[in-house]
DNA sequence: GTTTTTTATGAAATGCATTTCAACAACAAG
DNA sequence: CTTGTTGTTGAAATGCATTTCATAAAAAAC
């Protein structure tokens, strides 16, 4: 930078304040430093920067990426996820570090924050930790959640509205007179509690509705095959309905089912969750609850830039809506 | 870093070795300092150290998220290979920046590497770029693609037999005596432009085989089915042998093709390639080209770390596997 | 023509960890 | 008892940009 400063007649603080656009630079004096910065091809070194700045400049998204290993990241919905929160930390010029490692105790977290590799994170999917996030959000850690919004959590969630998406599901078992329902995902996620207690409500404001749960133990494709595969076998009254917590789970459950004969939408009615585009296509095309992905990645930055300024903004719950399909 | 260097007795340096573990400190005087730096909630200043020893300790994976837009990125696939790379630079305790913005001129990937905001990138698919990364390598910038492979490239490649995968494809369709073959996938695109070379290398190896492109536009999902269904229409002589650059194109074309009566497997042979999930359990099931997504990623990993040491690794190319199914 | 205000710029201090080089101690070798 | 090693440790220099505070110059106000 000396070396700018030097050939553009200016000292380092000029150039540095040409650099960074501050307002207390001359014009013509920027033109000319961004010149010669520009024909000596140098760039400012960002560590020094964001040293002096006390900052990292870039935000920390966690993605579980352990469970991937299982087939539940794979899922579109992430990605698109993930697209939007690149794009709006793009626009304010923010890093996106992408899960970095050590991220599964307080500690890691917080040395993260301390040593300055992160100015904030944001987290994509509760899961089943849930008490870590608190413990984290509670050390004032500046944190945004995607997941399941809960009125006593200590740090922000953006979710989808969860329970109607279960609600929405229930309706439409409904209209279609199904009374055998089945549901299938794990209620060990929050969210997924939620889109249960939203069926689970449906049928209990209506009469003569059996629900039964098939709790999956592993988010990986084949897995919750088998375990759909076991169910139907095991049973004695065919389910008539069917709510997956998923696309990807709605469509082994299709395959699982169809194995022993039982098929949708002639034997029973399905809805997966996510809207994934091969769920449009898929044969037969899937009913699904859709979320609003597109907005998501935005409002999640969003919610933490507030949150980096020094406030504690509120919770948001997207609307869900139900696309229906053949099944 | 002094306060504990004060607290435990020792000077900076010191402290400084026994967290870095260096070996010139001794066992006694690094427990003690790790002790004091714990219970200090002491955690060292990345950026600090970062400008100290001038590199980011980071890596930038650069993937095309504006054709994602399109539809083209949520293939798992590509989740795939980021999991992988995730987990073998978590292991070298190397950060993840992804895709950050501005890596579409050759300037953008000059300044992040010269500003120190990565060591080095990890390009996920060339896409229609290969000119800019071409010059980005000649920049003497670390740099590994994933995607084709080409002998006269500046740049480590690493990626699939595409010819091999688009052979693959061409003997099914000539052991199930198909004879009018359709390729599916735009040549723009040089991996996919491979794969149609091979299939067209079976295709000019044998007598009487007639082979079309349909070259896709878009890679959106609802764009694809359009353009498939139009083909379909316009054709006198349909095809009775499909081979799609991706699963979800071959989806898309399942799709656009049965709405037009023309089915698979009775009508038509049909090859995706990428064998993901859902592939399997489509119906009908399709017949697909895996790649071997599980190593790609670490191999990306290990041949840019190889770069960074100031070799000059050979590219690798995948072996691809066709993966049989009813379609 | 003098005083006040505004605008533009620079000198020096600051943020924090690492590395070089020198120094000291303890011990072995002669 | 001296010289040469080896093992530990510390003082000071270094990497680089930003910010505070002060100063100089130019413009405006009186």
């Amino acid at each position: 930078m000396e070396d700018v400063a030097r050939i553009a007649k200016v000292s380092k603080p000029t150039v540095s304040r040409a650099l960074s656009g501050s307002p207390l630079v001359n014009a013509e004096t920027r033109e000319r430093v961004l010149a010669v910065a520009r024909e000596q091809g140098y760039a400012l070194n960002r560590h020094a920067q964001n040293l002096r700045r006390e900052r990292a400049n870039a935000i920390a998204v966690v993605l579980d990426f352990g469970s991937h290993r299982q087939g539940a990241i794979g899922d579109p919905f992430i990605f698109e996820l993930l697209a939007g929160i690149s794009e709006a930390l793009s626009v304010r010029d923010l890093d996106l570090l992408l899960s970095p490692s050590g991220l599964d105790t307080v500690e890691g977290f917080v040395d993260l924050y301390q040593s300055r590799g992160a100015d904030g994170f944001i987290v994509l999917g509760q899961g089943t930790r849930d008490a870590l996030l608190q413990k984290v959000a509670r050390k004032n850690i500046p944190m945004v959640v995607w997941g399941a919004v809960s009125k006593t959590s200590s740090y922000c969630a953006v979710g989808s509205d969860n329970d109607l998406g279960g609600r929405l599901a229930g309706e439409r078992f409904l209209a279609h007179g199904r009374r055998r329902w089945l549901f299938v995902g794990s209620c060990q996620h929050e969210e997924i509690r939620l889109r249960f207690e939203g069926l689970q409500a449906v049928a209990k404001a209506n009469q003569g509705i059996k629900i039964d749960v098939l709790s999956i133990e592993s988010m990986a494709f084949s897995a919750i095959h088998d375990q759909a595969n076991a169910y139907l076998k095991a049973c004695v009254d065919p389910p008539d309905a069917v709510f997956a917590f998923s696309d990807t789970a709605a469509m082994a459950v299709i395959g699982a089912f169809s194995k022993e004969g039982h098929l949708t939408p002639r034997d029973y009615s399905l809805v997966g969750y996510n809207d994934i585009p091969p769920a449009a296509h898929f044969t037969p095309a899937i009913t699904t609850i859709a979320q609003q992905t597109g907005v998501a990645g935005a409002l999640l930055v969003e919610k933490l830039m507030q949150t980096l300024d020094g406030s504690r903004p509120r919770p948001a719950i997207l609307p869900t809506l139900l696309v229906a399909r053949q099944t």
